[in-house]
RNA sequence: GGAGCGGUAGUUCAGCUGGUUAGAACGCUGCCCUGUCAAGGCAGAGGUCGCGGGUUCGAGUCCCGUCCGCUCCG
């Protein structure tokens, strides 16, 4: 049996954890955010960046990088990896959330989704089959099912519908991959299985919106076919937080414990604290490049609109309690002219510094979760984010 | 000295034959962005239409005068 995950310790008062996912490219140390890099690379950074961050795990995208710069190239590149020179482990979205995003591009059927390109309008389709495949060509070492991602808001019969067919994909997937990444090894310690760090690994996508017997069916169906991780899909689209929480929240009563939970698309750091305090291991999010490409920081003591008027004369760092390559060096006064200048250098210093923000805390999450201090870790981190004075 | 063209938002300009609360772009102020179709999106502030008369129910628009700028001719 392949024990990919591992978890390390435990939070004595909440139900957060800190463990290793062992992939063909390395470590990677949950909770985790993993930024990312759609079309091969993180928006405005390089591997070097990634790299001085100490990340283990990024983000590539299916759609994408088929679209452009095509499988072919990708094959003769070696694989994404190779191609872009990154070393760490790569998680690759199946397209799924390109079916929620690209909705005006593409008609779904049992068989898969045709899609017609958003960059010259040609049509492909994207069966469960294609999708394992087009991964196991990038190189991907954690791949994801096929997903049909309901938009919000979506009635519960379009996102049961979403989810039976999600489920359905997934059985596909999962048989799609067994066929092709899992060609039988020989084992000299005789156990019919792979060590830690051998194996691509696929995980299951739970769907149903925020209707909880959906989330609840999705889930349990997903968890008999035996993925060795499970990502919660279709959230932090628009609904509630409320609403977010709680499907977070019942997820985890139904996902086994010693698999990996995948928070996909989130967050902010509030989300990040509130999510592994209720189990999550995993996340990836554009927040951190994309708000930074709009000069939006997150800082220790709240978001930073930099482009805004009162920074035009601020020499300060941009965040004091940051020790990344933009807050050693420049100041907000520079920043904001940077951006209100449209200099490129403004976009890439926000992306370096939210990203490492992002990264940062989730160090600080692990060390407080094995501390047994994550409790108290959060309340004075959320007090300083929502800037309000610490309780007397 | 004469002729022509032009003066409308901070800036560059639209406003057909006169007709509701004068528009755009950029700039300015702020908000937003959650498995990237995103160097993006939304909202807001800002103008006694150079000035003074006149015609008209009604003038940025027509007429007269005047000031300023540009071009050409002397």
């Amino acid at each position: 049996m392949n024990r990919s995950f591992e978890i390390v310790k435990r939070c004595p008062d909440t139900k957060a954890r800190v463990g290793l996912i062992h992939t063909c490219h390395g470590v990677v140390e949950t909770p985790v955010f993993a930024p990312v890099g759609t079309q091969g690379a993180v928006k405005t950074l390089f591997c070097e960046d990634l790299e001085k961050l100490g990340i283990q795990l990024i983000l590539g995208n299916t759609y994408h990088l088929y679209l452009r710069p095509g499988v072919d190239v990708m094959e003769k590149a070696g694989g994404l990896h190779s191609f872009m020179t990154w070393k760490g482990a790569i998680l690759t979205d199946s397209g799924g959330y390109q079916v929620f995003s690209l909705e005006q591009l593409r008609r779904i059927s049992e068989e898969g989704v045709e899609f017609r390109s958003h960059i010259d309008g040609t049509l492909h389709f994207f069966s469960p089959e294609k999708a394992v495949e087009i991964q196991l060509a990038l190189g991907s070492d954690i791949l994801m099912c096929f997903d049909v991602c309901p938009p919000f808001p979506c009635t519960e019969d379009q996102a049961r519908q979403a989810m039976e067919i999600t489920t359905r994909w997934a059985k596909r997937c999962k048989a799609a991959f067994e066929q092709n990444a899992l060609p039988p090894a020989p084992n000299p310690e005789g156990e019919g299985g792979r060590r830690p760090g051998e194996a691509k690994l696929l995980y299951g996508i739970t769907q149903g919106a925020i209707y909880p017997e959906l989330r609840r069916q999705s889930t349990l169906e997903l968890v008999e076919l035996d993925f060795p991780g499970y990502a919660l899909g279709g959230l932090s689209l628009g609904e509630p937080r409320s609403a977010t929480l709680e499907m977070i929240q019942r997820s985890m009563e139904w996902l086994p414990d010693d698999k990996p939970r995948y928070l996909m698309g989130v967050g902010t750091p509030e989300d990040l604290w509130d999510s592994v305090e209720m189990g999550i291991d995993q996340f990836d999010c554009v927040l951190p490049t994309r708000n930074g490409r709009n000069g939006q920081l997150f800082t220790s003591q709240g978001k930073l609109n930099i482009k805004n008027a009162p920074f035009r004369e601020d020499f300060s760092p941009p965040d004091p309690a940051c020790d990344c390559d933009l807050c050693a060096r420049y100041s907000r006064a520079y920043l904001h002219h940077l951006f209100r200048a449209g200099e490129l250098g403004a976009m890439r210093l926000a992306s370096l510094h939210n990203v490492a923000f992002l990264v940062k805390l989730m160090r600080k999450i692990r060390q407080s979760i094995a501390a047994g201090t994550f409790v108290k870790e959060k309340k004075a981190f959320l007090n300083a984010y929502r800037n309000e004075k610490a309780p007397v």
